[in-house]
DNA sequence: CCCAGCTGATACCGCAGCGGTATCAGCAGG
DNA sequence: CCTGCTGATACCGCTGCGGTATCAGCTGGG
């Protein structure tokens, strides 16, 4: 299966063996031979190089999921024979700082409270990490994030602020609208690698962290429109100005279905109470 | 991993090797090599028997997971690359009937439409044969069926009926309470196998299939609650009285979480429209 | 028109690793 | 103390994987 992916994700046999750190002959062979045993044909091998079947494209993504699958067993596995039992928590760099803040303390604080490591991620790695193994649970925003495969708790909704350079005109504003803030000119919105490393096309700048993003706002390059508790990472170069149509962003704690440990039990427990906290704020 | 989940299921070398058809020695050659290659020990080796570790109970889980995604990947590869393109839908025998008729029936008339084959099986099942790949898509039923790592969507949301012998004095009544059908001494609730198969205790009749029970409450030993559209089966024998406080009991389509065919797309438009038509006609 | 260069496929080889049989080692019960 | 049960160890043969060398089909350039 790993093989497939490699060959899948390539289109190409001897890149393929490349990064298999293996020769191309045993892995064409091996291709084959899983043909065959599978009883389907999975690549079409045209002159000029090699393209997916409908099975071929069913069975990638269904082997990923396994290839997933696998990873997850050996990584949960080790980790639960710690001494130390540990959870691994995932977060995008810099979203919901104050918020994750009061969630580890407040877990802290309960009794039976297991250490928390914090990994940070990239926009859209959340999903993977926990799937994989190497994340326990993770703090995610819907309705950005695909939450397909994952268990949830709501912590938080709330709006969103554009994030502006403080230069920029708009910046002056005391509220903005979702027409406002899209097209305008001299602040494109910035593009993200797609799945396979390629960039939409599109005047915007390409970045691919939000550390980049962030120094192309106090550039005067680029805005963004994030959850208003997001912000917390802002620069001083950078203005947040709420904009009032945008849709509710929701805050959720998030972990692959299915698997509940006492520790991550008590983790949920915690953020369901967080709700509880935040909605009383709201109400008053 | 195979080997694994065997001697964990069997908490014996020589049972497990004899399931999965090889010599014992082996077995226990490889168990300790994936502990070796893990660096976690799995099993308790005491005299008398093996038990599991804690890191053991995760792997178990873990692998099963793992075992499963693979299986699937293999069946929906071979089920993809089939010349004329069919969804295998799975459902409790006998629940039901009227509405899966109108589900098939609604869905063969879009045009497009792939033809849809029906697995029959037992209470409890359908997950983990969507888990496995050898069904796309279950009706399930909500708040029963565990619906860890699926997705759904609603179809009709109904009251519970209890299903009796005729010849009970209970069954003249137009209708019951959850406490009157509770703790009937001469009807006592049937008792369905845990996940090893064992039964819990209790005075009620062991049962492994819908048939049997619905024989053992022709023959007047127990009754049953069940959702009012699934008393398509009843007997000449039964009667079905609702019961007035019994939880709601939701009808829903299911399938594997991130799992999108064109088919069941389809097949999940015209479930999300009969659960329209269903609404109208509570409302009406 | 032919040849260089790219693709993936085939031929053959050597060794790692799996599963087999035979046997051992610890322990419980009669 | 011996028998019978457990899982572990010793050793062997063969399957099968991955390696190198090479082939075969197509393409594009001179």
């Amino acid at each position: 299966m790993r093989y497939f992916v490699a060959v899948a994700e390539e289109l190409h046999f001897g890149r393929a063996a490349e990064r298999l750190q293996m020769a191309q002959p045993p892995l064409s062979r091996a291709i084959q031979q899983l043909e065959r045993r599978l009883g389907v044909q999975l690549l079409n091998r045209d002159r000029r190089g090699v393209s997916l079947t409908a099975a071929g494209k069913t069975f990638l993504e269904e082997a990923r999921r396994a290839l997933d699958a696998v990873d997850a067993a050996v990584r949960r596995t080790r980790r639960a024979a710690m001494a130390k039992p540990t959870l691994v928590l995932t977060t995008k760099a810099g979203a919901s700082h104050e918020l994750l803040k009061r969630l580890l303390d407040a877990y802290a604080a309960r009794p039976g409270a297991v250490e928390i490591d914090v990994l940070l991620c990239e926009i859209g790695e959340q999903r993977q990490l926990l799937l994989n193994g190497r994340a326990d649970v993770a703090i995610m925003h819907a309705p950005f994030d695909l939450m397909t495969g994952l268990e949830s708790v709501e912590i938080l909704t709330e709006g969103q602020v554009a994030i502006l350079p403080a230069s920029h005109p708009l910046a002056k504003r005391s509220s903005l609208t979702m027409a406002e803030v899209s097209n305008v000119p001299d602040l494109p919105i910035a593009r993200w690698p797609r799945h396979d490393f390629t960039y939409p096309p599109g005047p915007g700048p390409e970045v691919r962290s939000q550390s980049q993003l962030a120094q192309l706002v106090a550039l005067g390059r680029t805005l963004l429109v994030i959850p208003a508790s997001s912000r917390a990472w802002q620069w001083p170069e950078h203005v947040a100005v709420p904009v009032t149509d945008a849709p509710l962003a929701t805050t959720l704690l998030a972990w692959p279905a299915g698997i509940k440990s006492p520790a991550l039990t008590g983790l949920i427990e915690t953020a369901k109470q967080l709700a509880e906290q935040f909605k009383e704020q709201v109400a008053a």
